[in-house]
DNA sequence: TTCATTTGACCGTG
DNA sequence: CACGGTCAAATGAA
């Protein structure tokens, strides 16, 4: 082995441990942020474990082991309608499917199996030489017609952490970001949709049950020390477009929002107080946050492979 | 009542 | 035939 590609493999070997940790750090200030009922806030926080999760699967993409080579179709199917052996058991089709290929499954190992998409368990299953059972599960929006399914493992290593295998993509995506801020796409126009991590696809006229909630992010008194960690944690990301996304949102004191209102049924414009999104943040658990690492992990955007 | 999870059955693949 | 992925009835939670 050659001695770049030995310091191309440490590189991407430390980048994939930092955004392991980054992402560790946006599940905790997710968990911090649930408490404090900051919906704009959390959103951020879910938006963060996104970027995290799909820029894992990227880096680890290389890694997928191709089990069943790469030719043909991916993922799961289910079994045609005319391979009856026994008619008998026509209408109980369990277990009635072709093993999926691995060829297009991303790898990646988190502390947490929160990753931002809504997932529904469909199954668990105790796999040989494994400590721990894995559990499967498909997008919520399965009936949507979206495909991504995930199986999720814990490390026999290191049981802290999980390995989630990813198959197929969200398609999902589209009709959820639609509700979203899209801050990269247009920076002033997003800022007249606040996210509220919709629940819905967008192929319905309005959700089957309101997900949305409003809740003032204000509190009466924040504590000073803990403004002071946020400036710390803001000056670290300034040159992050991490900190480019939030710092819009700082800079507006309201934003109004699509709510929909289940007795009017149509969507409702709503302000929003958003100023406080960060500043809110007053739990003492946040002192937990670990600012080594968002540090290091603002470093590893100076990590260049050539 | 609705929706999510659990769990054992089922069956394709190697 | 063993293993692993999926289904769906049963069960639990909200």
């Amino acid at each position: 082995m050659s001695i770049l590609s030995e310091t191309l493999i440490t590189k991407r070997k430390r980048l994939i441990g930092e955004l392991v940790k980054g992402k560790k750090i946006g599940a905790q200030l997710q968990t911090l942020l649930k408490n404090n009922g900051s919906v704009s806030a959390e959103d951020l926080a879910v938006k963060i474990l996104r970027s995290f999760t799909e820029t894992l699967s990227v880096l680890s993409s290389n890694e997928t082991s191709q089990i069943y080579g790469d030719g043909g179709d991916t993922g799961a199917s289910a079994c045609s309608e005319e391979s009856e052996k026994k008619p008998a058991r026509v209408k109980d089709r369990r277990g009635c499917y072709k093993r999926r290929r691995t060829s297009d499954s991303r790898k990646t190992v988190s502390p947490t199996k929160e990753d931002g998409y809504a997932w529904r368990k469909y199954g668990q299953k105790n796999i040989l030489n494994t400590e721990y059972p894995r559990c499967y599960y498909r997008c919520t929006y399965k009936y949507e017609g979206c495909k991504a399914t995930k199986q999720v493992q814990r490390i026999k290593e290191d049981p802290i952490l999980y390995q989630t295998t990813y198959f197929d993509h969200h398609t999902c995506t589209d009709a959820m970001r639609a509700s979203q801020i899209y801050v990269d796409s247009d920076p002033v126009e997003s800022l007249n949709l606040l996210s509220f991590e919709s629940k819905f696809p967008s192929n319905q006229d309005h959700p089957s049950r309101s997900m949305i909630k409003i809740s003032s992010s204000a509190k009466e008194e924040p504590k000073q020390d803990t403004q002071s960690d946020m400036s710390d944690i803001k000056s670290s990301l300034e040159d992050s477009s991490l900190w480019q996304e939030i710092v819009p949102m700082e800079q507006k004191s309201s934003v109004s929002a699509l709510v929909w209102d289940p007795k009017t049924r149509s969507y409702d414009h709503h302000d929003q107080e958003v100023v406080s999104s960060l500043n809110s943040c007053t739990s003492n658990s946040m002192h937990e946050l670990d600012m080594e690492g968002i540090n290091q992990w603002c470093d590893v955007e100076n990590i260049h492979f050539d």
